[in-house]
DNA sequence: GATATTTCTAGAAACGATTCCAGAAATTCC
DNA sequence: GGAATTTCTGGAATCGTTTCTAGAAATATC
């Protein structure tokens, strides 16, 4: 009946199936099942003649047919905040070619810092019985999330989240350290009105960067100005408006640290809008870089995390869970890198309004 | 016998089938199913039956097998030469976007200008049964590549590519008009001599950039030195080799002009490592844009393409074509974009080596 | 109340693979 | 050569859906 449905079907490249496969050599479909996912009780003329038919009729077997058999999909769900953001980008691309060399694909999927869409994710993910996630959620405090997490069925890897009452893997960047070096740099080159714009503390990723913050403050016993501290979200928009209104006080900082790409955007933004030139009359360090962070003039100095490591580990370790193994938790380190625009001298200052 | 697996199973949260629900509601699977499609056939009281056992179950139906049976996956393969090029990442972004919203999910693939990834990435998708394919290609000319395509089963959108021999839809940025304009630009400018960096020529989208480069020079009359194209590949190494060999040649050009984001890296590390300022000792034009081209110093002028506006066409044309329509060519505007890297009048030549 | 018509439901086949089980064929041993 | 053992092969069940078919139940018609 498979040759029946072959002849009304008008599609160019008729697809060979096992059955298909099992005629030609003459054969039954199991021996065909067993030639190839080489089982030991084949005789040599049946694997010749199995390979044979194989080969003439281009076969492949179905993944899908596969999947439904073993209940593994070899599939696994990325979902990311916004895959805009070129670190994302390459956490991303470095994830996907790791999965890739182990057999699996990679289903990606943005919630675009909206969590209704980051739920429905999670939903589609499930129904699609992927074998692991690996996500960065758009806050830990959301219930939904905390639903969709509940009901999930399938191992988990968080980027830079912390969630309890579930059991996960994680990968997550050591913020604290690099941003404390950075914060202390800026206080040996005598800043002590250091602006901190940032995103929302609901998720890891700001608490440590803030903890980073604070410990460079307390250790060269230096009090805290909270007023410069400006959480909120992650957008350049945001970011935007809070630059600008710190810089256009009456109590303008001398240098500015911003956490996360569309933060350092933002600030930018806000700077040149405010005629105010980065290295020259504020010190500027990035968290999280940009690719051409180098070579921009000037130079910008920032705060950096292998992305690309966070990628293949996070593969990595969706795996070993995957495979039994307990969830554990990988820290990778961060890098404050010295560039122009915190070490230049700062001109006197400008008159503001 | 589902009933007896369920009992030695360990997972935490067994998965209700369709056979469960029958059984709570004390009905036919096919009654189930029937009622959970939508299928008119339907009486009240059957409804409420099998809605509250699905309720109660928390059931949902398998993507997998409804896959198996229909012989549609509800997926879309998305194979992208590198998703750390921002402009892609977009392009990824809108497309993953506009396909969610008709209830496809998106297999990404980077191939990281890889031919040989690229093939298997193909390969892959055909054996997941992907219902359409959306790529971009590294180039038209690779053998693999054709019959790659020769083998697909699925309708495909190709980004900015021309390939003779295979249907397919296509969404191109119409190159030519946006980089006449910019050559245009610098010819008014006063420039003679504008180097042109980019990509090899087995694209289209170089090909046209050419065309559009050449058109430039023929409307005003003028001759081009051969020497200054420097065709290649889209990284950033040889960008940075040409420029810097551009550079440091007795004929310096005035004016650069860069095609693809590696390129505009490449061209500005080498004009930073020789010293030459953009705007001041060289004018500077890049084809496609960076997320920060208007906030750095100097501004960039950009030949720019909607990528969200190109991520969206291509999912729309797959769709169009999977429920049959002839596959059609959408061609996207790109505008020239003037800013300060090509309007500041150049300080005097500077003496080099 | 018997027949014709309509509405609803259950059972079974199918999608394409894997794997268990039983039995056929080949080999060994006496 | 016949029995016991080993090696190999084919049939059938299974995964979780959808849909076809046939027949039961309900309603309408005379």
């Amino acid at each position: 009946m498979a040759k029946r449905k072959r002849e009304d079907d008008v599609t160019p490249l008729p697809v060979a199936t096992m059955e298909d496969v099992a005629r030609k050599a003459g054969v039954a479909i199991s021996s065909v099942s067993r030639v190839l996912s080489g089982h030991p009780d084949v005789s040599a003329r049946m694997a010749k003649k199995v390979e044979e038919a194989t080969r003439a009729l281009g076969y492949e077997p179905d993944i899908l047919a596969q999947s439904m058999r073993s209940g593994e999909t070899r599939t696994i769900g990325f979902i990311i905040t916004d895959i805009s953001n070129p670190l994302f980008a390459q956490v991303a691309q470095s994830c996907e070619q790791e999965l890739r060399k182990m057999g699996y694909s990679m289903i990606l999927m943005s919630s675009n810092g909206d969590e209704i869409t980051e739920s429905e994710n999670f939903a589609v993910l499930r129904r699609r019985r992927v074998d692991g996630i690996i996500a960065s959620l758009i806050s830990e405090k959301s219930s939904a999330v905390k639903s969709s997490l509940q009901n999930l069925r399938s191992p988990l890897v968080l980027l830079d989240r912390q969630i309890s009452g579930y059991e996960y893997g994680s990968v997550t960047a050591n913020h604290i350290s690099g941003t404390r070096d950075a914060v202390n740099h800026l206080i040996n080159q005598g800043h002590r009105e250091i602006a901190f714009v940032t995103g929302t503390p609901d998720v890891l990723t700001t608490r440590e960067r803030l903890k980073g913050y604070k410990k460079a403050f307390a250790e060269n016993g230096l009090s805290i100005n909270e007023n410069h501290i400006r959480l909120g979200n992650f957008t350049e928009e945001f970011a935007e408006r809070q630059t600008y209104l710190l810089f256009s006080s009456p109590t303008v900082p001398t240098a500015i640290l911003t956490g996360g790409v569309g933060a350092t955007a933002g600030a930018i933004r806000a700077l040149r809008s405010l005629n105010l030139a980065i290295g020259h009359d504020v010190a500027f360090v990035a968290i999280d870089e940009w690719p051409m962070f180098d070579v921009i003039l000037p130079a910008l100095s920032s705060v950096y995390r292998d992305a690309e490591m966070i990628g293949r580990e996070s593969a990595r370790l969706l795996l070993e869970i995957m495979r039994g193994a307990k969830p554990r938790k990988t820290v990778i380190e961060t890098h404050f890198i010295i560039r122009e625009s915190s070490t230049n001298k700062l001109r006197s200052k400008k008159k503001l309004n």
